[in-house]
RNA sequence: GCCCAUGUAGCUCAGUCGGCAGAGCACAUCCUUGGUAAGGAUGAGGUCACCGGUUCGAUUCCGGUCAUGGGCUCCA
């Protein structure tokens, strides 16, 4: 008999057989395996195993074996629907990045409570524990029977599958069509959680019918899930939304708009200091600091291509005396008039122009989401013009600038992709050919992972994007770097070079943290709204003991105050337990306690108390002022 | 834009099977002057999102509008 080799979790076994194999990858946690790059049901394990090489077994703890597992989910979930509401019709039911979910065709909407109901069938039929069961049949066989049971989903699906041979798995008398893999059973699914319920086109196709999409989990065990659920109480609890709120950071107004930001003096403050630091690190690193309108002529964007590649995302033109503005979605333009109001050597290249620019897009109501999507927003933008030779260097610069400013937020871990050219596209092939190759090269001399996204790219040149994991491991994306050699074109940008002819420079789109608006969203959940000191609205509260510190501690304050600090006084008629939870509910940074021992110290010895902390250290008003400047300026 | 849900005091939410609108927090005033996460009392605060319909009477029922929330490129 011809011996098995397994391996599971890097370690190698050897079977006597197929059923010595499918027992020693069961009772190591495999629930499928790897064979030959596929990944395959344990059941499939045949005399002789199933592929040349060794059997590779799959289980929870990779990306391959969740989706597996949570897809055997979502069968047990439709199956537990059909036991239920007999009427409705499946569509299709993946596993995505954090568990499931399953499209059926109800023509009532489900509630919160079929969910439950739905959820404790599931119970029912993992204990129950069938088997999946594989079967192989011909497509037409397949069609036949999806078309008796009135699955017209399933009937369209298998229109388009292109082979002969398609294969179902059964499990407790359920049956769907499935590529598979699946677990070998119903009871291998230890916790299962079904999430939400909300409206999806069939097909993501707005034409087309709106189906009811129930979301779900699933993992290993009930101690992985139950991680998971407080996972998500503690991304509410973080909602920039609700923090925003809270610590009266920002409001939308109905009557305003939509998608409009009102800034709060507390959220002001803040992004004001994200400003100045903002500035002071361009000019730096070499760029000069434009301001623009925000509006300008349509006949402007009809040049830059936005008319005709962007509209969508624009807004309908004004009039000003009989001649159409448009209110701006992007900043290029003006900066390209900034440039060109000049003659420019290849001695002043490369021209590294900055501005925090407010812009306006269309974005449909239904996708508008608190800072993080809105309609109106301010992208720290910048354009660099620059010679062909130079582009590798500038992008190595721009990511160089990109680490570290995303570095003093605490952000320390990056997705970056590469994306290519689109299919809706300006220029010629060999020019995208070129600056892809630039972008590329910069990335790989950084020794910086990407990932490639084809098709990805803006309609005027290929792009970096980076997505940054904040606190609670979530990647949003912020930073751009985009080349263009469209827009130099289109506005015929030139540059003299050293042989006193004309050139074209080309130009780089970049922004590092977005907007502004989205920027400061996810700041707000990546700190949980306990922004670090230098960010901190209110920098120091000082707290008094009893009506008679009240003078003493103004002086404090007012030591502070003219040190730059931001502090505020609580001298209101109550107990110091309740100020200093007020404090700490507003989450400020540092509070002072000033009572009569402080006083008769003469301010020799502050009580001072640090957010999350449960003791008071005594330190001089000197001291204290070097202790804080010295966190600001480190800005940690 | 589409599907579903939601919209009641500044905030978080009860409530009215159609009959004078409720709590806690926050706010104001007073008492208390208290040493490390909520001291006490009193008070003010509402077009029950908006518009229309049914009704003797609508915050409640019906229709529409607006806004907010969960989703709508993961392909058997």
């Amino acid at each position: 008999m011809l011996s098995i080799k397994v391996e599971i979790e890097g370690k190698q076994f050897e079977a006597a057989g197929p059923e010595e194999a499918r027992k020693l990858l069961l009772e190591r946690g495999a629930f499928a395996v790897l064979a030959d790059g596929a990944a395959a049901d344990i059941s499939s394990i045949k005399e002789g195993g199933i592929s040349a090489g060794p059997l590779t077994g799959i289980s929870f703890s990779s990306d391959e074996g969740k989706s597996i597992y949570r897809h055997s989910t979502s069968h047990l979930l439709a199956h537990a629907v059909k036991e239920l509401f007999p009427e409705a019709r499946l569509a299709i039911g993946p596993a995505i990045e954090e568990g499931f979910y399953y499209d059926f065709d109800i023509d009532r909407p489900f509630t919160v409570e079929d969910l439950a109901l739905i959820e404790k069938k599931m119970e029912e039929i993992i204990k129950q524990g069938n088997p999946f069961v594989r079967k192989d049949i011909p497509r037409g066989e397949a069609m036949e029977l999806f078309r008796s049971m009135g699955e017209n989903y399933k009937v369209e699906l298998l229109e388009e599958i292109p082979d002969d041979t398609v294969s179902l798995y059964e499990e407790g008398g359920f049956a769907d069509l499935c590529r598979g893999p699946h677990v070998p059973s119903a009871k291998r699914i230890k916790a299962v959680k079904l999430l939400s319920v909300a409206g999806a086109y069939w097909r993501g196709d707005e034409k087309r019918k709106m189906l009811q999409r129930i979301y779900g989990t699933s993992f290993d065990n009930k101690k992985d899930l139950d991680k998971y659920l407080a996972f998500l109480e503690e991304v509410k609890k973080r909602d920039h939304r609700r923090l925003g709120k809270e610590l009266d950071l920002f409001s939308i107004s109905e009557d305003v708009g939509p998608g409009l930001i009102l800034w709060h003096p507390n959220g002001a403050i803040i992004r004001k200091t994200i400003e100045d630091f903002w500035r002071s690190e361009h000019l730096k690193a070499g760029y000069k600091l434009l301001y623009s309108p925000h509006i300008a002529k349509v006949d402007l964007w009809k040049q830059s291509g936005h008319w005709d590649f962007y509209r969508e995302n624009m807004y309908s033109p004004m009039e000003v005396e009989g001649v159409p503005y448009e209110i701006k979605p992007m900043n290029c333009p003006f900066h390209i008039f900034v440039y060109k109001n000049s003659l420019k050597s290849y001695r002043d290249l490369p021209v590294r122009y900055a501005e925090l620019g407010t812009v306006y897009r269309f974005e449909r109501s239904g996708v508008l989401h608190g800072l993080l999507r809105v309609r109106g927003f301010t992208q720290d933008d910048a354009h660099v013009f620059a010679r062909e030779d130079q582009i590798e260097d500038e992008v190595r610069r721009i990511l160089d600038f990109v680490i570290f400013v995303l570095g003093t937020f605490g952000f320390e871990s990056y997705d970056i992709y590469l994306s290519t050219r689109p299919e809706k596209y300006v220029g010629g092939e060999d020019v995208w050919e070129k600056s892809t190759s630039a972008l590329r090269m910069a990335l790989e001399h950084k020794g910086l992972a990407y990932q490639v996204d084809d098709g990805g790219g803006a309609f005027y040149g290929p792009k970096i994007d980076i997505k940054v994991k904040d606190s609670l491991g979530r990647a949003w994306q912020c930073s751009t770097i985009q080349v263009d050699f469209n827009n130099p074109e289109r506005f015929d940008v030139l540059y003299r070079g050293s042989d006193g002819k004309e050139h074209r420079p080309i130009m780089i789109h970049r922004a590092l943290m977005g907007s502004l608006e989205r920027f400061f969203g996810i700041l707000v959940e990546h700190y949980a709204g306990a922004f670090p000191l230098w960010l901190a609205p209110v920098q120091v509260a000082v707290l008094t003991i009893a009506e008679r510190h009240a003078e003493f501690a103004r002086k404090i304050a007012g030591e502070l105050a003219e040190e730059g600090i931001r502090v505020e006084t609580n001298l209101e008629n109550e107990k110091i337990g309740y100020k200093i939870r007020e404090a700490a509910v507003r989450k400020t940074p540092y509070s002072v306690i000033i009572g009569d021992k402080e006083m008769s110290e003469g301010g020799g010895s502050l009580s001072v108390r640090k957010r999350g902390g449960e003791e008071t250290v005594s330190v001089s008003v000197p001291g204290f002022i070097k202790l804080l400047k010295d966190e600001i300026n480190s800005r940690r």
